[in-house]
DNA sequence: TCGACTGAGTTGCATCATTGGACTCACTCT
DNA sequence: AGAGTGAGTCCAATGATGCAACTCAGTCGA
């Protein structure tokens, strides 16, 4: 029986999650890392090439796809041969909480003796500890028992992340 | 010349930095999607499956995965045919964050008319509105300006999300 | 009691994306 | 002049994803 038209790469661009359309842009196994290297300070082709030892092809295209969704800008800093580097907008600087987040995570759950990376204040030097709190009461989104409610389509609400087991 | 040892896909379980070793685990396009629908109280099979249109060959292999990982659990629930459902670890279930910092960088800039989706605490039904913090100066993260350091081989140091351009 | 249905997969195959390696092009440095 | 560099592109091979159909052990409804 033959197939007809591409099996494309589902898409999840017109989801009705938040989530969906954000991992529709950053949820492959390279994106985050692009943009951890950048908020590093990295910012060019071979920079990104080298620590992070993706494929040149596959940088390039996800590179693309990043410029495209807004998060990195392209900026030319010499003509012939046109060079140019990735720098992130405010739409890219603003997935700091989701690196913070993962990388809390792989400090706690990656198996290291003690964590690799430390957050410090620029200014005074002190070391940061991120945490996600509730800005309303001010308590740990852990702590806090949580429930999703969908907005539209009004039908929706199940807990959130608290132990569902018997 | 002849291509030696079959191509296979980085693995970054060894990383030194703890971004890239959550990314190893949680670092492709569903797995993410099914933490938050685990968080949203499924956890059969065909919840899943439905739920988000996985092919059942590429569930059926992040689900072992995740199992093999530690973020679900599988519990049976019947033998004969015997049936499991997948319940989140406190390991899974730490990854809350992450997926909040999606929802909200999704609310943020996905183009949606108004957040489809609002966290509500499940005690007294406020609306939660998450943050990440420093939990030592109570300034959110984006306010900070944080500079990341590399703890072992001691070289590192760079500026974190704050403009470079120019 | 027979047939339809369900849940949780497995099997088969087609197509897509990622890899690794080599190649290009337009300079620049020694 | 020759080597090097930055930013890619081109290619073939392999792994992952996608779709459809099949299985198997029961359960439901008529």
């Amino acid at each position: 029986m033959a197939r007809e038209g591409p099996m494309k790469r589902r898409s999840l661009a017109d989801a009705q999650c938040p989530v969906a359309r954000t991992l529709d842009i950053v949820g492959d196994p390279w994106t985050l890392l692009i943009v951890r290297d950048a908020m590093w300070g990295r910012r060019r082709f071979n920079e990104f090439q080298e620590s992070l030892g993706i494929p040149r092809t596959t940088l390039t295209s996800r590179l693309a796809l990043l410029v495209d969704a807004g998060v990195f800008t392209m900026r030319t800093y010499q003509d012939n041969p046109v060079r140019h580097e990735y720098v992130l907008t405010e739409k890219g600087r603003s997935l700091s909480p989701v690196i913070i987040s993962l990388m809390a995570w792989g400090d706690r759950w990656g198996g290291f003796d003690e964590p690799p990376v430390e957050l410090v204040d620029r200014d005074d030097g002190h070391t940061v500890e991120p945490v996600m709190i509730d800005r309303v009461t001010g308590r740990t989104v852990e702590e806090t028992r949580i429930r999703m409610r969908r907005r539209a389509e009004s039908d929706g609400s199940a807990d959130l992340l608290h132990r569902q087991d018997q």
